[in-house]
DNA sequence: ATAAACTGTAACTGAAATAGTTACTTATGG
DNA sequence: CCATAAGTAACTATTTCAGTTACAGTTTAT
C-alpha cells in the first residue's frame, strides 16, 4: 500500500472535520508531508468526485460527500492503488519447465485474490469510521493546524 | 508482499513436484535468483516444519508435508510476512490535533484489517492449488531444471 | 580422520521504488 | 491585472530490496 493512500484518507478526514476550505499547505502541515504531494493526491480525489478543488485566492479543497458514504475502497480506487503488489516475479516464462515458466502468472492470481479480499474489507470502512477510531477515549474537539 | 513469499511458494511447489532432494543452487536456477537468498528463505520454512534441510554431500531440501495440507497462510506466517505494509505514516503523534496525532494509529488498524483479510484468503489456498494453476491447459509433465 | 559438499548467516554492493523539492503553467476572484 | 492556489513535471534524496561474496558449522563418503 502506497503512502498516497494514507495521505488521501488523512486529508478526507481532516476536511470533513474542519468542514471548510483548506489549502494544500495547511493539509501538508497536518499530514506532515509537502504541499506538492498533497496536490497530486487531491487531484485524483477530485477526478473521482470525492472533493471539490478551487484555485485562486481563498481557494483550496472542500469535501463534497457525506463522510459516512465515502468508503476506503472508493479512495483506493480513486488513486489506482493495488493493495497487494507483486514487486518481484520468480521464474522465467521462457524456460521449458512448467514450474519456472508458469509460476509468475500463478502468483499473480494469488496477489489478485488478496487484493480483492482487501478491497472487500475496505468497502466496509467509511471515512467516518476512521474518524471514530481517532483517540476514541481522549477528550475530543482538539482540531488544530499545528 | 515481499519477494521472499514468491521464492518460498515457488520452492515448495518445485520440491513437491520433483519429490526428491534439491539443493539451493538448483532451486535458485529454477526460481531465477541466487542461492544465498534461497537458503535464507528455506531456513525459515525449515523452522516452521514445512521442509527438511540437510547439509553435506547429497544434501539439500526436501518436502515434509503433503502439498494439499500446506496453506499459503502457513508459508506467509513462516516468513513473518505482513501482506499489507504501512511503509509511510502520516501525521505526528506529538501534535495537539487529534487528527494528526491519531491518524497513524487509526491507519494501522486499517492495514491490520486488510492483512487479516489477506491471511484469511491465503488460508484457503494450498500449495497443490498453486500447482493446479500452472499452465492449466498446456501439456503437463514438463519439469526441467533449465 | 579427513575431505568434500551443502546449509546458515552476516556484511557489503547495486538497483529500484518512493518521498521530498523546486519550479513552472493554468485557473480563479477581487 | 494582480495575487493566490491548484495542477504538473523534472529532479534529488532516501529507503528498501535483491544480488553478491565470504565464511563458519554440519553431515556424508571414503
Amino acid at each position: 500500500m502506497t503512502g498516497e493512500f494514507a495521505v488521501a484518507v488523512h486529508a478526507l478526514v481532516y476536511l470533513d472535520m474542519r468542514a471548510e476550505v483548506v489549502d494544500s499547505e495547511a493539509l501538508a502541515k497536518n499530514i506532515c508531508t509537502n504541499p506538492a504531494r498533497v496536490r497530486k493526491v487531491m487531484a485524483k480525489l477530485r477526478h473521482a468526485g470525492l472533493v471539490d478543488a478551487r484555485p485562486g485566492a481563498e481557494g483550496g479543497y472542500r469535501t463534497v460527500r457525506d463522510a459516512r458514504s465515502v468508503t476506503l475502497r472508493q479512495v483506493a480506487e480513486a488513486l489506482g492503488e493495488h493493495p497487494v503488489s507483486a514487486a518481484w516475479r520468480s521464474g522465467d516464462p521462457e524456460m521449458r519447465c512448467m514450474v519456472s515458466s508458469g509460476m509468475a502468472r500463478a502468483m499473480d492470481g494469488v496477489y489478485e485474490a488478496m487484493g480483492d479480499a482487501c478491497m472487500e474489507r475496505l468497502s466496509r470502512i467509511s471515512i467516518s469510521d476512521v474518524e471514530a477510531r481517532l483517540a476514541p477515549r481522549s477528550a475530543c474537539g482538539l482540531l488544530k493546524t499545528e
